[in-house]
DNA sequence: CTTGTTTTGAACCGATCCATCCAAAACTAT
DNA sequence: ATAGTTTTGGATGGATCGGTTCAAAACAAG
């Protein structure tokens, strides 16, 4: 029928959520996206129909890969509820240190966004907060568990608990693309769990 | 001898402040600076020789009016060390929830810009970096205090709960960022607080 | 009032921004 | 082969970017 592409969607969109989550989105220009996917313009503006649009889609797939496997973990009924909080946290950690392209840490796309864009971008703040709140329910959810099972100090609500540990997750990623090391960084994931423990 | 100038250089350093503080390095351009004093070009690059110096005073005075005072607060003798961090923390909720120019935090400047630029300005990191050495330097001292006063919980070192409520006060300027309401933020910083009382 | 210096606004600069257009290439289905 | 469709690369467009230049304006000092 017609000429197939050459090139696979996915990881075109993967590359260019890697430029967008390594330099936020007014600093990757179509020429970085080019670069990052090996495509050219026309087959980006062919395939995405603007910058906007691969961004909002990058972001997307963002959730993709991290909210849902966190929600999991935070779902796993064969794990203690605190458990999966710590290894919640655990795995924020490792994902700050691991994949350091020039010795600093990307950071969390999500919290990179809602810092460059949810002032001043609707739409983006709209699926900013709609995964925000898809975290804090299983948070919330998990938390809550914990309590009732009284391995979680139960003198705040699940809700304000889920709140403060989502907190204390931007706070990591802050301070760990601020140049923080890795044991500060753990010890900042195990004093949030020192706050939850009775 | 010349002429002299009909603005304030402060009054204008105050005002390319916020327009940074709003919309960040990138998303502010030139024309925006020009509109945000109220200067024309060539009065900001004569007195300002570019944006990116300009930038950076605007960060040297952003840490002058924020880091200054906290610090001052943390290192009030009058105050018990438990009680100063809990002012703190009260004072960056009033932050996040006073001049919101369009419904929405702006967050914090130095937080941004770690967002921002950390990842990719080395000299910006270095302001950034040294800004929070201090403030981590008066925590830590304020907690140090607390501690041996014995209304600081000692199973932590000072300095890793320094870092701790460090962290959690930019979790709460992303969560403010993000959209979270005020009883939310401060539920954030109160359960702080109780990781910190033995 | 003249002289000397600085500020100021507007025009201007090349570079880069995001996006579009178009013709040549590439492939499938007939 | 041929026809039909889509991809692709390169050229191109208008807008805006950060920054400079320059002459007129505005003041202080003599």
């Amino acid at each position: 029928m017609a000429r197939p592409r050459t090139f696979d969607e996915d990881r075109a969109l993967d590359a260019a959520m890697r430029a967008f989550w390594a330099n936020g989105y007014e600093a990757t220009s179509t020429q970085d996206l080019c670069e990052a996917t090996g495509l050219g313009r026309s087959s980006i503006y062919n395939t995405f129909s603007s910058k906007r649009d691969l961004f909002r889609r990058s972001l997307d797939r963002y959730n993709e890969l991290m909210t849902v496997p966190q929600v999991a973990l935070l779902e796993d009924p064969e794990l203690p509820p605190l458990e999966r909080v710590r290894l919640l946290l655990a795995r924020v950690v490792d994902g700050e240190f691991e994949n350091r392209p020039q010795g600093r840490s990307l950071g969390c796309l999500t919290v990179n966004t809602v810092v460059e864009l949810a002032g001043r971008d609707p739409e983006a703040a709209g699926v900013l907060e709609q995964d925000q709140e898809v975290r804090l329910a299983a948070l919330s959810a998990a938390i809550g568990a914990g309590q009732r099972a009284g391995e979680i100090a139960a003198r705040r609500e699940a809700g304000e608990l889920a709140r403060f540990v989502n907190a204390v997750i931007a706070g990591m990623r802050v301070a760990a693309k601020g140049g923080a090391d890795r044991a500060a960084v753990e010890a900042i994931a195990a004093t949030a769990v020192d706050a939850l423990t009775p």
